[in-house]
RNA sequence: GGAGGGGUACCCAAGCGGCCAACGGGGGCAGACUGUAAAUCUGUUGCGAGAGCUUCGUAGGUUCGAAUCCUACCCCCUCCA
């Protein structure tokens, strides 16, 4: 199947633009990017869907490259923000985007043996050597103010009363324009890769190049998948208001298995559409199971299962079941041999203390404070009071006394918030 | 530069001298029901065991008492130049 029919299907598509995109792509070997923004020291969920397109796009025999976005990082882009961004400090993006190849590195293929190596890139490099004059010389003379202004995301900003937009931001295509050009004359990159808010942007790139280069050189193509929400029509990939990150020492493999494993069944079946690549049988038989017996949340555990091991890989992954299994299953924890509580401890949130804070003895709201399943006494008393609050698998109230006779193997706690967050406490 | 409007807790938004730790809604968290789902209902949502303490853009002031009045400053928006 070809990329643009297998992104059709999943229902990724959005738009494409450029002379005969899919004759272009019946070809191996072309070039892609897709832009990141180094606004953040990690990649999220909501940028996987990005990758995602760029993993399509290697695996269709295509060469990816992931632009990271150092120089324009350092602007900020209006598409789709209501306000105007903070800037950031040039070593706060370099930062980022060493911590956010990590997370690339493990989704895309970039074992330069293999033809289609994937690329990483930062526009820092020529954009931060490129002179004002030069800009307004070879780029800016070919954009009109007319048109730019004509622009959703511009205009939506001029119309608002709270926020205007300022010279920076509004100068921002250009920049994404000339990276565009950039590398369709530097590595024969010629089609973007992107939200579909990011089309106005690619469409101003791809004209830059249709006047700046030579015909017969000046093609280039846009590649856009549709804004993905969910059912409620919030974004995908916030727990809580926190996001969702990629790399594991930001949001641990257990978490986020059990982040999609919770997926609001009103949404799981289309993610198994855009977040995986399972074939379109197995997805039809997950939706089938589903229907039947939703309790067994069959399409939860598949999706859960796939994401873990794209993004962490499998043995993270049967960790992090096997954590769960034991932790929500129906035996009792106190039952657990101390191997077994030695790798669930791993996967859950933990933290370690000295024996002789417990030696004691200690009343359980000072031991939740201690913990982040609280923020406070006063809320530590509330879940406690509240019967939300269980210590190795027994619900105890705020005037339970903690004894070094509730460790388990002599140096474990198990706490328990609600039905879901978990924390353990080592004692050494 | 001029005129006007505005900055209140996670967000929106009341309040305009004491009854205000601050109405209401959203969101969050927890309990019940369930399937580690949704919906629904209930409770809760600054810190503190409590007395009390800290909070309404910032810094001062008036007052027995201020989110509410005064002064200065900072920031945002709209219109005019």
């Amino acid at each position: 199947m070809s990329l643009l029919a297998e992104l059709e299907w999943r229902g990724l598509l959005h738009q494409t633009a450029g002379p005969n995109l899919s004759a272009h792509l019946s070809t191996p070997g072309r070039v892609g990017y897709c832009g990141f923004d180094p606004t953040a020291d990690s990649l999220t969920v909501g940028n996987f869907i990005a990758i995602k397109l760029l993993m399509h796009w290697q695996r269709a025999g295509h060469t990816p490259i992931a632009l990271m976005g150092g120089g324009t990082g350092l602007i900020g882009d209006p598409s789709g923000k209501d306000s105007e961004r903070q800037l950031l400090d040039a070593d706060q993006v370099r930062a980022n985007i060493a911590s956010q190849r990590r997370a690339l590195e493990r989704l895309l293929d970039f074992d330069p043996k293999r033809p289609n190596a994937a690329r990483l890139l930062n526009n820092d490099d020529w954009l931060s050597s490129i002179g004002y004059i030069e800009m307004l010389r070879d780029v800016g003379k070919y954009f009109s103010v007319n048109a730019m202004l004509q622009r959703d995301s511009v205009r939506e900003r001029l119309q608002q009363r709270e926020q205007g937009i300022s010279y920076t931001e509004f100068s921002y295509v250009l920049l994404q324009a000339y990276d565009f050009l950039h590398l369709r004359q530097t590595h024969g990159c010629t089609v973007q890769l992107a939200g579909s808010d990011q089309y106005g942007n690619i469409v101003a790139g791809m004209d830059l190049i249709r006047r700046k280069l030579p015909e017969g050189q000046n093609d280039s193509y846009a590649v856009t998948n549709k804004l993905l929400v969910r059912a409620d029509g919030q974004k995908i990939g916030k727990s809580a208001g926190n996001a969702v990150w990629l790399n594991p020492d930001r949001t641990s493999p257990f978490k986020f298995y059990q982040f999609w494993l919770n997926t609001d069944d009103a949404d799981i079946i289309r993610f198994l559409h855009w977040l995986t690549f399972m074939p379109r049988e197995e997805i039809t038989a997950l939706a089938a199971a589903h229907e039947q017996a939703p309790h067994q949340r069959t399409a939860h555990r598949a999706l859960a299962q796939h994401l873990t091991d794209l993004v962490h890989g499998e043995t993270a992954r049967i960790s992090a079941e096997y954590a769960a299994g034991v932790l929500f299953g129906r035996g009792d924890v106190r039952a657990l041999d101390a191997q077994t509580l030695r790798e669930v401890f791993a996967d859950i949130p933990h933290s370690e203390h000295s024996h002789e804070h417990i030696a004691g003895g200690m009343d359980s709201v000072t031991l939740l404070t201690q913990t982040p399943l609280a923020q406070s006494r006063r809320e530590a008393r509330e879940f406690l009071s509240n019967g939300a609050i269980t210590l190795n698998g027994e619900r105890i109230t705020p005037d339970r006394q903690i004894t070094s006779a509730d460790l388990l193997h002599g140096d474990t706690l198990l706490l328990r918030r609600g039905k879901k967050h978990w924390h353990a406490l080592m004692y050494r």
